[in-house]
DNA sequence: AAGCACACCTGCTAGC
DNA sequence: TGCTAGCAGGTGTGCT
């Protein structure tokens, strides 16, 4: 499901309704979803009777800060989900894995049918680096400059949407967002990175930052399944926004030629042929 | 070394 | 109506 944008509206979120709370009790039912701890019951250990500091986010990841520098990692992967139940007696949806009880009466669930999502805790002083998965992480896609993304991707012979879905190079771009972003940079995700002047490269960066921000204003995008939702269940809506992803057959948001599809790693992009070049 | 295919899962939809 | 193939927001591995 969820890029920078959906992930940005997922920490807000958290941070509101979080942050202060201390964590009373945790059931790790999922064992795929907490495949990190050995023991699932370690998840509980670490975090039970805690105060959540704060919460932060680098690329598609989520951490959430407890007092005493114990951290809870997340990733939603392909169809997590983190709501917030105002009442603990709300019934459990289908594939909810691991539910965290607050002190006001809340509970934080994590809701995930693909099962690809994890999450786990590391105990204090661990560094985000030190955490197999995110020690490559590049720096995030609201974070970097554009001198150092224009180094990189004219640095690399693959296509310029594999460079920015390379979360090695930027954190948080997906394929909705590098789709909407080579759209406004007028670039074939074809492209090779090697191949793109300095300023074609500029650009990519300036549309990065454009989309992600309006992106993240309109609390990320849902599809038609809706399998992105925010912690109170509600989708957002950036999708009516979108000037290429997922509109085959249909106009160009700039100029009005079919939207084509294309497939590439077993995924699909969307472009436009005249705007994109 | 870089680039690619594939595996990991479940659910939904389009087409027969 | 019911079956099957294809597709879905991501990433880690292992092969060439």
């Amino acid at each position: 499901m969820p890029e920078l944008p959906e992930v940005e509206t997922v920490r807000r979120g958290l941070e509101s309704r979080l942050v202060g709370r201390t964590i009373v009790a945790v059931a790790a039912t999922g064992r795929r979803t907490v495949r990190r701890h050995d023991d699932p019951d370690d998840l509980a250990r670490l975090v039970t009777g805690r105060n959540v500091a704060r919460i932060d986010r680098h690329g598609k990841y989520l951490f959430l800060v407890l007092a005493d520098a114990t951290m809870i990692v997340v990733h939603l992967r392909m169809s997590g989900q983190l709501l917030v139940a105002g009442d603990r007696a709300e019934p459990l949806r289908p594939h909810t894995h691991v539910v965290f009880d607050l002190d006001d009466g809340h509970q934080l669930r994590f809701v995930d049918p693909r099962t690809f999502g994890e999450v786990f805790a590391v105990a204090p002083g661990t560094a985000r680096g030190d955490i197999a998965g995110l020690a490559l992480l590049g720096p995030d896609a609201l974070e970097i400059d554009r001198r150092s993304l224009v180094a990189a991707l004219r640095r690399r012979r693959v296509g310029v949407k594999t460079l920015l879905m390379d979360q090695r190079i930027v954190a948080g771009v997906g394929n909705i967002y590098s789709d909407e972003i080579l759209h406004r940079a007028r670039l074939r995700f074809d492209r090779r990175g090697v191949d793109l002047s300095a300023a074609a490269a500029g650009r990519v960066h300036h549309s990065m930052v454009e989309v992600l921000v309006e992106a993240v204003e309109h609390r990320g995008s849902s599809l038609a399944d809706e399998q992105y939702v925010d912690v109170d269940g509600r989708p957002g809506t950036f999708q009516s926004l979108h000037r290429v992803h997922a509109r085959a057959g249909q106009p160009c948001g700039a100029c009005g030629r079919p939207v084509e599809r294309a497939r590439t790693g077993g995924r699909s992009t969307y472009f436009c042929r005249r705007c994109q070049r």
